[in-house]
RNA sequence: AACCCGGUAGUGUAAUGGUAACACAACAGAUUUUGGUUCUGUUUUUCCAGGUUCGAGUCCUGGCCGGGUUACCA
C-alpha cells in the first residue's frame, strides 16, 4: 500500500523551515521527557510517535529524559515501565537515556550563576505568603522583604539550603523577575524547594530540589536539544523557559506547542488513571480497558496500529477529541491483514444434525486469512452435533434477518448447507435444540446446483469443542465525555460504564484455540478480533476481545 | 477577571492571498463461503460584523464562543 502523501504539521513544517535555513547547522534533536511518575498512556504514544517520528524523519535523534525533580512522586517501577513501554511501541533511544537527575549538580551551578547576576534570590515567606504577594491576574504582586538580600546573603543561605540545614518549606529559591507582570508566572516564580525527601535515583545527596521551569529548558539545552516539544498547557510556561536560557546564555532551543491527544469514552488523566488503579476500579495498570500502553498491548492492540493511529491524529494548537472510532478501525485494519481467522461461539446452542450418523466426524479444511493466501489451512473436525450463536437463530424472524430460522437453509462455514427442520424449546419457550438436516453435496461450502444461501454460520463441534473464559470489553465510560455529568453532587466516576467488562465463562471454541500461547490473536469469524489474555493456562484458555468486528446487522436492530 | 492559545462538514484535519478538500462517521448500492474485507456513489463545511484586496478560510480591527494558566506538580 502507498503511503499517502503526508501534509505537513505545523510542527515539521518548523522543523523543515529550519533545516532550510540553517539554523540549527542542519542539526534535529528532539526528546520526549515523561516524568516517571505513571504508566504511559495512548496519549504518550502520540508525544513518542512526534518526537521519535521527527528525529528519524529529518535525520535527527531523539532523547529519553525522565523528568524526575519532584522525588515525592517518582519511582523506578515508572522508569523500567516506562521504558518497556517505548520500546514495545518500536523506538530506540539507543545510548541516549537520561535523567534530569543527572543534571542536579550543574542546575545548582546555574543557580549560583543566577544569584550573583542579581537575578535570584532566598525567599523565606512561608508557602501562603507567597501565594498571597503572588496578587491576582488583574492586581500586582508585592515583593518579598527578601527580594533585596544581598548576594553574598543568598549564596550563603542557598549553600546552607543544599547542606540540609533547614527543614521543609523554611526557604525558597526565587527568580527575580517582575512583581507586577501580567503573566502570573513571571511574578518571580520559584525555582527550588527544600524537600528532605529520597530521590529515586540521586537517594539522600540532595535535600532541594528544582521546579520544573526552573529544570526543563537547562535539560533541553545540556542535551543541545533543537525542537522542545511539549503539550499546549506548558504555551504559559514558554516565556519562563526562554527567560532562564536568555539570563545563563546558554544554548537556547525552540519550544513548541502541540494539542494533546483526547478520545472519546475514555479518559487520559495520570491522576485519574491513578485513582482507578489504586480505587480497584480497574485490576490494575494493565487492564485492558484503561488507555494505557500496557491496556492497550493486553487488550491485543499492536503497536503498528497504535502508530498509524498516531499518525493520522492531527497535530494542531487547539483541542480535539478524537473518536474512539477512529483508534478501534487502525487496529481492525492491521488485524483484518494479519490476524488468523478461528470459529468460537460464545453465546452457544446446539445444533443436531438428524441426517449425519452418530459418533461420525470428518475435518474439513478451512481457510485461515482470505486476506493472505500465505496464512494456509487448518483443518476443523466436524460431527452430528455442533454450536452455534444463539442469536444466529430466531424463530420468528423479521425481514432483514438472514439467519437461520425454522423451514430456512443456512451455509456453515467451510462445511455444509444445513436447514432448519425442527426446534425444541423448553417451558418458558427458549431454544434448546435445533434440529436440522445437512446436504451432502454441499460439503466445503458450495452448492453444485448453485443455489444460494443468504447467510453463513460460524460453528463449532460439540465433542471436539474447547472450553474457555472470554472477557468481553465495552467502553470505560458510557458517555463519550467523563466530564458530562449532570448532577453536580456526582463526580466523573458516577459515568463509569458498569458494563465495561463481560465475562463469558464457557465459550466453545474450535480444537485449534487451546493450544494458543499468551498474546497470540486471532479473528473470531464473524465476531471480532480476540488474543490470549495473560491469565490463560492449557487447562483454562482466557481470551480477551480486542475489538468487535463492524456489524451491519447490529445497526440493523438498532434502527428498528 | 488578567495573561496565553484556538475556532473550517457530525468528528479529526488540509488548503501557506487564487475553484473549500481529504479521512472517519452516516446513508445508498455492488461484490463476497465472515451482515467482515473490498469497490462505487450520496449527504453535510470556513463563528459573527466590518475593513484591506481584482480576489480573504487565510491579512487587519472589533465582537462572540471554547480551552489553558492563576501549585514550593509536571
Amino acid at each position: 500500500m502507498n503511503e499517502p502523501v503526508a501534509h505537513r504539521d505545523f510542527v515539521r513544517q518548523i522543523v523543515e523551515d529550519d533545516l532550510r535555513t540553517g539554523k540549527w547547522d542542519g542539526r534535529i534533536h528532539t526528546r520526549f521527557p515523561p516524568e516517571p511518575n505513571g504508566y504511559l498512556h495512548i496519549g504518550h504514544a502520540k508525544s513518542i510517535c512526534l518526537n521519535f517520528g521527527i528525529a528519524a524523519e529529518y535525520g535527527g535523534k531523539c532523547n529519553l529524559r525522565f523528568d524526575d525533580t519532584n522525588p515525592e512522586k517518582e519511582d523506578t517501577e515508572y522508569v523500567d515501565s516506562i521504558m518497556e513501554d517505548v520500546r514495545w511501541l518500536g523506538f530506540d533511544w539507543e545510548d541516549r537515556l537520561f535523567y534530569a537527575s543527572d543534571y542536579f549538580e550543574q542546575l545548582y551551578q546555574w543557580a549560583e550563576t543566577l544569584i550573583r547576576l542579581e537575578k535570584a534570590y532566598v525567599c523565606s515567606l512561608t508557602l501562603d505568603e507567597i501565594r498571597a504577594g503572588r496578587g491576582t491576574p488583574t492586581e500586582p504582586g508585592i515583593a518579598s522583604p527578601w527580594r533585596s538580600r544581598t548576594v553574598d546573603e543568598n549564596l550563603d543561605l542557598f549553600r546552607r539550603m543544599r547542606a540540609g540545614e533547614f527543614p521543609d518549606g523554611a526557604h525558597v529559591l526565587r527568580a527575580k523577575i517582575d512583581m507586577g507582570h501580567p503573566h502570573m508566572l513571571l511574578r518571580d516564580p520559584i525555582m527550588y524547594r527544600i524537600r528532605h525527601a529520597e530521590h529515586h535515583r540521586t537517594g539522600n545527596q540532595w535535600c532541594i530540589y528544582p521546579t520544573y521551569d526552573y529544570a526543563h529548558g537547562q535539560s533541553d539545552s545540556i542535551e543541545q536539544i533543537t525542537h522542545s516539544i511539549c503539550t499546549l498547557e506548558f504555551e504559559n510556561h514558554r516565556p519562563l523557559y526562554d527567560w532562564y536560557c536568555q539570563a545563563l546564555g546558554i544554548h537556547h532551543p525552540q519550544q513548541i506547542e502541540f494539542n494533546r491527544l483526547n478520545l472519546t469514552y475514555t479518559m487520559m488523566s495520570k491522576r485519574r488513571l491513578l485513582e482507578l488503579v489504586k480505587g480497584n476500579y480497574v485490576r490494575g495498570w494493565d487492564d485492558p480497558r484503561i488507555p494505557t500502553l500496557r491496556g492497550l498491548r493486553r487488550r491485543g492492540y499492536t503497536p503498528e496500529a497504535i502508530r498509524a493511529f498516531c499518525a493520522s491524529v492531527g497535530v494542531t494548537k487547539h483541542n480535539a477529541t478524537m473518536d474512539m472510532g477512529v483508534l478501534e478501525n487502525h487496529i481492525r485494519e492491521d488485524l483484518n491483514k494479519r490476524a488468523e481467522r478461528r470459529m468460537a461461539v460464545l453465546d452457544p446452542v446446539k445444533v443436531i444434525i438428524t441426517n449425519y450418523p452418530e459418533g461420525q466426524s470428518e475435518e474439513l479444511p478451512a481457510v485461515n486469512n482470505p486476506e493472505d493466501a500465505a496464512a494456509g489451512t487448518r483443518s476443523v473436525p466436524f460431527s452430528r452435533e455442533l454450536w452455534i450463536e444463539r442469536d444466529d437463530f430466531m424463530v420468528d424472524p423479521p425481514k432483514k434477518f438472514f439467519r437461520l430460522a425454522p423451514g430456512r437453509e443456512v451455509r456453515l462455514r467451510w462445511a455444509y448447507f444445513i436447514t432448519c427442520t425442527h426446534i425444541v424449546q423448553d417451558s418458558q419457550g427458549q431454544v434448546q435444540e435445533i434440529h436440522c438436516t445437512y446436504d451432502p453435496a454441499t460439503k466445503g461450502g458450495d452448492a453444485p446446483d448453485g443455489r444460494k444461501v443468504k447467510a453463513t454460520l460460524h460453528w463449532v463441534s460439540v465433542p471436539h469443542a474447547v472450553t474457555a473464559e472470554v472477557r468481553l470489553y465495552d467502553h470505560l465510560f458510557r458517555t463519550e465525555d467523563p466530564d458530562d455529568v449532570a448532577d453536580p453532587a456526582l463526580d466523573w466516576k458516577s459515568n463509569l460504564n458498569p458494563n465495561s467488562l463481560h465475562t463469558v465463562s464457557s465459550a466453545k471454541l474450535e480444537p485449534a484455540l487451546g493450544q494458543a500461547p499468551q498474546g497470540a490473536r486471532f479473528q473470531f469469524e464473524r465476531l471480532g478480533y480476540f488474543c490470549v489474555d495473560a491469565d490463560s493456562t492449557p487447562e483454562r484458555p482466557v481470551f480477551n476481545r480486542t475489538v468487535t468486528l463492524k456489524d451491519q446487522w447490529a445497526k440493523e436492530q438498532v434502527k428498528s
